[in-house]
DNA sequence: ATTCTTGTTCTGAATATTGGAATAATTTTT
DNA sequence: AAAAATTATTCCAATATTCAGAACAAGAAT
């Protein structure tokens, strides 16, 4: 374990999340460093390109190489250009926040996004995280993959209540992504933050992968059973349409089904 | 200089920029380190979520750690996020290909872009560079600064050509840049790519700094004089619109300029 | 003007990193 | 299917690097 990257990494990653930038002491208060090995650790990130040290000021920001490498990632690039307008298409036809999402872990990462023309209060934002078992899109890729409640207790590890509506334990979680399963859709009532509800469905790849879901958060008061449904309708239609334009062709009745993992 | 945190950013970048990922031998060959030494830094970047590894293939790739901290850097972001609308609308409005980019270095870095749905040969992508006295973006930033001969000098380096049409020396890039401030926008006529032109505006914040340029590429079969009039129009008005959602107030006639460089 | 605070430079002491060699795990070839 | 070859991973002692504290410089605050 090579320590002074590790130490490194800390740092960027705390300068990438204080967008005002950070000075020397901030650093070394923060992380527990001394003042020395901040700015050493400072100054080889500047001299690398990977944070600008502000000429009067003397404090350093991320760079803009973190944007520019961000941009590159594998299973980012390609999965937001190709579904990019197959979430346009669908936020424009109903008007809701539509966001794109894959799974890291116990928690799904926001690739894409479209906010709603009525401000929905935006608890999510591209780059954003979320814990799996709360949300829609999280709950339609772990029903994707078939976990049983084994795999999602190794997966999530203690599933954590973030709203009185939060499932959280792995039984009840098993039988929600077994129902969700068969209906098509994921469903999120207020299980994440009071008041949003959401709806989510799995994109598939050509090997028949779930590679990440496209959700839709709706303001509680506009989630009665029959909008709900009539919306989840629209959202499997376009998640149909996403996955094909990666490839996927619905095998219905494949007796190998697509990676079970138990 | 920690000469291991610059070794393993160096790791780091030539895994993201290797959408296939790379093996333990690769980057040991590539950038000429130990095996084991190569091996021992990609387990740090996995140990600290910056990587992972192919549990078969055993191969590594970056993770969507990087993204995550790309879609959070200052100047990205916000900008980002709020000229988003302002390019969309001008998307429409014209058809053709709209981008919005950031000045670094000799290079300006594209932040966001709408591609034509006539598609034109695609040379940028977000999170992409281009060398800024190429490009009509560049040149609106670099007009925008006031940059004389001699700064654009010392801030671009040896004016490289990329086709016959490139500007290669300063004396001439200066007039150009004194002639696109006074019409308003900047152009590109092929000084990149032959067949591509462009056009370029500057978008300033509240302290009338220059922060950003909106920029429009054009197939030349598009580009007669006519045509890029009319265009220019509409990317300048866009650009205004842009600028003041950013808090700009078009001050005409002002004693003391904005920071004038030189 | 003086006292803090904060950034930067310098040092010897401590320690982590290095790269070669050994081993284990693959993959390819025969 | 066995053997060979390639590649990943582990180990270790030599060595180069990092560390932390102190000293210094530069500003900001009092």
């Amino acid at each position: 374990m090579d320590t002074t990257l590790a130490k490194g990494l800390h740092v960027l990653e705390f300068l990438a999340r204080l967008p005002e930038g950070a000075r020397v002491a901030d650093v070394a208060a923060e992380l527990g460093l001394a003042r020395s090995n901040a700015h050493r650790t400072l100054q080889t990130l500047v001299q690398c390109g990977w944070a600008n040290q502000d000429a009067k000021n003397s404090s350093y920001r991320a760079s803009l190489k973190l944007f520019e490498l961000g941009a590159l990632v594998d299973g980012a690039v390609d999965l937001k250009t190709l579904l990019h307008p197959h979430l346009a298409q669908l936020a424009k036809a109903t008007g809701e926040t539509i966001h794109l999402a894959v799974l890291q872990g116990s928690e799904i990462v926001y690739l894409d996004k479209f906010d709603s023309p009525l401000p929905v209060a935006a608890y999510s934002h591209i780059g954003g995280r979320a814990p799996a078992h709360c949300v829609a899109s999280g709950k339609a890729l772990l029903a994707a993959l078939h976990f049983n409640a084994q795999a999602l207790q190794t997966q999530l590890g203690p599933l954590q209540a973030h709203t009185p509506n939060t499932i959280t334990n792995v039984q009840s979680l098993e039988t929600e992504l077994i129902k969700s399963r068969s209906q098509g859709w994921a469903e999120n009532r207020e299980e994440w933050r009071l008041g949003v509800c959401g709806l989510g469905v799995p994109v598939f790849n050509a090997r028949s992968e779930p590679v990440a879901a496209i959700g839709m958060s709706v303001p509680s008061i506009r989630f009665t059973r029959t909008q709900a449904r009539a919306m989840a309708l629209k959202l499997c239609n376009t998640a149909l349409q996403a996955s094909q334009s990666l490839g996927f062709s619905p095998v219905h009745l494949t007796p190998n089904h697509p990676a079970r993992r138990s």
